[in-house]
DNA sequence: GCGGACTGCTTACCT
DNA sequence: ACAGGTAAGCAGTCCGCG
């Protein structure tokens, strides 16, 4: 381990200088403008606090230039931009494959570096100079977030797992087993930091209230000049209390019936300055928008009632709010990043409210309430405000602090800090991982305007106009019940590909004449031969210990519920990484966007599809349909599936796995669109209109109550019944519509608006419409909200929910989107809807 | 001036 | 601000109709 120099901040050295051994995590990094000196935040696990570790190796920003030193160190507008020194550098320049001599430009300051309008970076060329300086100096020094650290003599030492952890693991796991040389060095990297101890970090959710003025303008941050009447915590240890601000002489200090204390204050500038004394007590401090709001209002507030600045905590950035010496995690930032709703959560939560993401995941809403904020008594202000910080911590403590150890994980994983990670999307995380691992190895980092000139081209159509290139195929489902079903997917079929077919920036078209004869099938690339690529090697290895050891191991039951459940959120944390890297290659904002990688990954997924499929057939299997990388096989034969399965390891080098038995499913013609019941009785629902959130509550219902009739269909002999229930159901529901026994509220859509509403200037959907009539009434709406209207006999034909009658309401409408819902399954059943529910062709004409 | 055929826009889904 | 592929409904337009 190389020898990194640090000095605490704090006197408490001596825990560890006499003998004593003492555990750190790293929390953050970060970067002190008036030391100019980088520092880390490290967690004492056994005291809870934070200890700042100033870099004291003399680490400064930098970055490369491939012109001479000489060149360089003789331009004086260079040294007016903040450049101190020069040194000249080899590094591997893996785009041409070849040793390059660069010389690196060195400043005191980051924002000489870039950041700047007149930053270095702006006036030559440069290298690696888009790193933000506390990623950089992480880098360097090899450290990473989340992880356990020894200090000794000034010097960290990283705690991996254990060796003999670590050669356990490999020995256990097959897919690992068989890793050898390279392959096998990587996989045991990441073993030893996945299987690192974990941190229990202590934290405080925290909520605040400013009184407005006016009601329909939100406070301003920057300004903070309304005053903050309510400040609410609930901490991990167990503290709940919420700072008030008197107004009228009612109450005293109380502890109420929700168990937090009620603390009142006569002055708001000691209630900012007790406020603050709790926020530093912790090492980390949770929020829901405190980035955008809580936390700059407080920070601001602070220095308008002049508070001293050492007293307060709170520290801005252009990437958001942070403190002085705790992390701050925005949880709004966190689940609005689409891979964590997708990926993590399971799409469980579709809109980014508070209210919205604690209903879906907790069970729990926010407090209601049925007047403006200005006109709430004290308790009935202190309640709303707990109730938010509440419920924050509710998100981040639920299933065992499930969100926490994903942060950590995901830390580890993208070498960024826990705040980065909760700011950046996925494209984020696995940028950071890379840079981090060009620097490990003394690779260039490529700009992207090189990388794009010179992998920028395409070689296939799309089938989607507009779209870049070409993506996965689709096979025609089979119309009609099929009974026994086996479905075979290959895990991870894109990191599977990236893996197997050396996929990397740096090896598709690569510069060797001798390697153009290694095509990929369907496109005009070829891959290296010579030398193994770097996003290959580093994502195969990610993806062989998720399907080797964690996903099997988050499922073993055998297992205490505690241990499962750490494997489970690695399990997660590699899924959203793994499922994510092959589009950020085809994403054009990404720093290392190389079209060709994505592009031959789609190709060698159809290839191995196609190859898949014809070899079934050859096997006399039926193939009643696929997508991407599934295939529903019309037999229960284990021979003729074990056959397939092994045929795919030795030709295809890919594992194809038995991913659920149906004991039946239901296709119609359409693709994307079926219904199953597995043979443990699970009810499967892909992409019907019954399932899709928008659709009102009463043809949902409809529709889960066929899918229960479904669910007891054993044999072929049973769907006779069902069919027949399945008609008094629709019968039942058809009567209710005509004879006008609904709910208005269970005939809305609810829609979301995607951009604002003043935003759509090409066509006017009708939940713009209904958007429209909203806001002729003062309500103002944006991207993210939803919009619940009906469809009515009005001229336009639509209303917002808010606005409509039943007498409104046209049926007819109603009829024909039930008839649609349902014919989508009825179809492949044989069976028409208007027969089914007894209408006349006549009747349904008028 | 009206209506059917068509295209394009939009949302929600699948892998 | 990961990717492409599919379904569905509606908005808007074109075209034919003496």
């Amino acid at each position: 381990m190389a020898q990194y120099s640090y000095r605490a901040q704090q006197t408490s050295l001596e825990d560890w200088a006499n003998g004593g051994e003492k555990t750190l995590y790293l929390l953050s990094s970060a970067y002190d403008g008036h030391t100019g000196k980088a520092y880390l935040k490290m967690l004492d696990p056994e005291k809870n606090e934070v200890l700042i570790l100033y870099d004291e190796s003399g680490h400064k920003p930098y970055c490369y230039s491939k012109l001479s030193i000489e060149e360089l160190s003789n331009n004086q507008e260079l040294k007016a931009r903040g450049a101190v020194g020069f040194a000249e550098e080899k590094k591997y320049d893996l785009l041409h494959d070849k040793e390059v001599t660069l010389t690196k430009i060195i400043a005191n300051d980051p924002l000489a570096i870039g950041g700047r309008s007149n930053s270095i970076r702006e006036f030559i060329m440069a290298w690696e100079a888009d790193i933000p300086y506390h990623l950089c100096y992480l880098y360097d020094k090899g450290l990473i977030p989340g992880m356990p650290y020894t200090i000794t003599d000034g010097r960290l030492d990283m705690v991996t797992a254990n060796d003999w952890t670590v050669n356990q693991i490999m020995s256990m796991a097959k897919q690992l087993a068989e890793a050898k040389g390279e392959d096998a060095e990587e996989v045991r990297r990441w073993l030893s930091i996945l299987e690192a101890q974990y941190p229990k970090i202590k934290h405080v959710s925290i909520d605040i209230e400013v009184l407005a003025p006016v009601t329909t303008r939100v406070p301003s941050p920057s300004k903070a000049e309304d005053p903050v009447v309510a400040i609410s915590f609930v901490g991990s240890d167990g503290f709940k209390a919420v700072f008030l601000l008197k107004r009228e002489k009612t109450t005293t200090n109380t502890t109420t019936d929700e168990g937090f204390e009620l603390k009142l204050f006569d002055d708001e500038k000691n209630m900012l300055r007790e406020a603050f004394n709790v926020i530093s007590s912790y090492p980390m401090v949770a929020t829901f928008n405190g980035d955008d709001f809580d936390l700059p209002y407080l920070k601001n507030r602070g220095d308008k009632l002049g508070i001293p600045k050492e007293e307060n905590p709170i520290i801005i950035s252009r990437e958001g709010a942070t403190l002085r010496k705790g992390i701050h995690v925005d949880l709004y930032r966190l689940f609005l990043n689409k891979s964590v709703q997708v990926y993590a959560f399971d799409n469980k939560y579709r809109e980014n409210t508070l209210e919205a993401i604690s209903r879906a995941l907790v069970g729990k809403g926010k407090v209601e309430l049925n007047k403006p904020m200005s006109e709430l008594s004290l308790e009935e202000l202190a309640r709303y405000s707990f109730w938010d910080a509440a419920l924050v911590h509710e998100l981040l403590t639920f299933n065992d602090s499930l969100l926490i150890k994903l942060l950590i994980i995901l830390a580890r994983i993208s070498r960024m800090p826990i705040e980065d990670v909760c700011r950046h999307g996925v494209s984020g995380w696995i940028k950071s991982l890379l840079y981090y691992e060009h620097r490990r190895r003394g690779y260039l980092i490529p700009r992207q305007d090189e990388l794009l000139q010179e992998k920028g081209a395409t070689t296939t159509k799309a089938v989607i106009e507009g779209k870049k290139y070409r993506g996965a195929l689709v096979a025609e489902p089979m119309p009609g019940v099929h009974f026994g079903v086996t479905v075979l997917d290959f895990a991870s079929l894109y990191p599977s590909a990236l893996k197997e077919w050396n996929l990397s920036y740096e090896t598709v078209r690569c510069v060797h004449e001798e390697c153009k004869d290694n095509i990929i099938p369907e496109t005009g690339h070829w891959v290296c031969k010579k030398r193994r690529g770097l996003q290959s090697l580093v994502i195969g290895a990610l993806r062989d210990i998720r399907i080797g050891w964690y996903k099997p191991k988050s499922g073993d039951k055998t297992l205490q519920p505690e241990v499962r459940s750490w494997y489970e959120v690695v399990q997660r944390a590699l899924k959203v990484l793994l499922n994510a890297s092959y589009g950020v290659f085809g994403f054009s904002n990404f720093q290392l966007y190389c079209p060709p990688v994505a592009e031959s990954t789609a190709a060698i997924g159809r290839y191995a599809f196609k190859m898949t499929l014809k070899k079934a057939k050859e096997l006399g299997i039926q193939v009643v349909y696929g997508d991407t990388d599934s295939l529903f096989l019309k037999t229960n034969n284990p021979k003729l599936i074990e056959e397939l399965i092994s045929w795919a390891k030795n030709t295809l080098r890919l594992d194809l796995e038995v991913d659920k038995v149906y004991r039946y499913v239901v296709f119609s013609t359409r693709k994307k669109n079926y219904l199953g019941v597995t043979t443990k009785d699970v009810v499967d629902v892909k992409g019907l209109t019954g399932k899709k959130r928008h659709i009102p509550t009463f043809i949902k219902e409809a529709f889960d109550k066929m899918l229960e009739e479904f669910k007891k269909v054993q044999t072929e002999e049973d769907f006779e019944r069902a069919k027949q229930n399945l008609q008094n159901l629709l019968r039942t529901w058809y009567y209710k519509l005509k004879n006008g026994q609904f709910e208005l509220d269970d005939l809305a859509f609810r829609v979301m608006l995607s951009k604002m509403p003043e935003k759509y200037t090409k066509t006017t959907p009708q939940h713009v419409k209904a958007a429209r009539k909203l806001e002729a009434i003062g309500i103002q709406l944006s991207a993210g909200d939803v919009i619940s209207f009906v469809k009515t006999k009005d001229k336009d034909g639509v209303r917002p929910l808010q606005l409509a009658r039943p007498e409104h309401i046209d049926v007819e409408k109603y009829i024909d989107y039930m008839r649609s819902t349902f014919e989508q399954v009825l179809d492949a059943l044989g069976i028409d809807f208007d027969k089914m529910v007894g209408v006349s062709s006549l009747e349904s004409f008028m």
